[in-house]
DNA sequence: GTACAGATTGAG
DNA sequence: TCAATCTGTACT
């Protein structure tokens, strides 16, 4: 049995999907070269109730359309003019939510990570969702791109037990704008993982 | 056409 | 603590 995620893990809504995420991994087949990690960070937003959604209110524009199609495909942005954040979208078609894979702790093509991120030190490589994208080489290319038939990029169950005490869920980072919303407990990372981006 | 903020990072 | 850097979005 292959395992690879399939469509009904990512049309769950994106809280759940964000949750049951952790110590899956995340695979990208890049020109031949084989990069992964596991992923130990994710955040969810919630679409149209979500403030901090960019699909707030039912928003859609250029940037954020892919947000509408069903679970399992690539919402890639820039922010900040330099960095790209990578999402998972979730939950049926026209119901605008994703997940943000915040931090993974890298496993296959650390060399190759090593030198697009121009640091040998492996707990900078992928511990931040800019800095995971370098690693990886996400960008928009990936755009709108189907993880559950791609055979770039996709997610895969390697069948770890996360014990319930692992798992911190918290507030999520850099959304202060957000009111009400920047308080909503809707950030998860595994405890032990010295890859998780910040500590609260 | 113009203005401006932003789901971050790394250097100082 | 703060600048880098530029696209998306709203507004004129």
């Amino acid at each position: 049995m292959s395992p690879r995620l399939k469509r009904s893990f990512f049309t769950d809504s994106a809280v759940k999907a964000a949750r049951e995420m952790l110590g899956k991994y995340i695979i990208h087949l890049d020109n031949g070269l084989k990069l992964s990690g596991r992923i130990v960070e994710t955040e969810s937003y919630m679409g149209p109730e979500d403030k901090a959604s960019h699909s707030y209110n039912w928003r859609k524009t250029r940037r954020n359309k892919v947000e509408y199609l069903i679970g399992g495909h690539i919402y890639i942005y820039i922010v900040y003019g330099m960095y790209w954040q990578l999402n998972i979208t979730t939950g049926k078609e026209g119901m605008p939510q994703c997940v943000l894979i915040r931090a993974v702790e890298p496993v296959e093509g650390i060399e190759e990570m090593m030198k697009r991120r121009k640091t040998s030190l492996l707990l900078n490589l992928t511990s931040g969702p800019g800095k995971l994208c370098q690693a990886f080489g996400f960008d928009k290319s990936h755009y709108g791109l189907d993880i559950t038939r791609s055979s770039q990029v996709w997610l895969e169950d390697r069948r770890e037990k996360i014990p319930r005490n692992e798992i911190v869920r918290t507030e999520r980072v850099g959304i202060d704008y957000a009111e009400e919303w920047a308080h909503k407990l809707w950030r998860f990372y595994l405890k032990s993982s010295p890859f998780v981006s910040k500590r609260l």
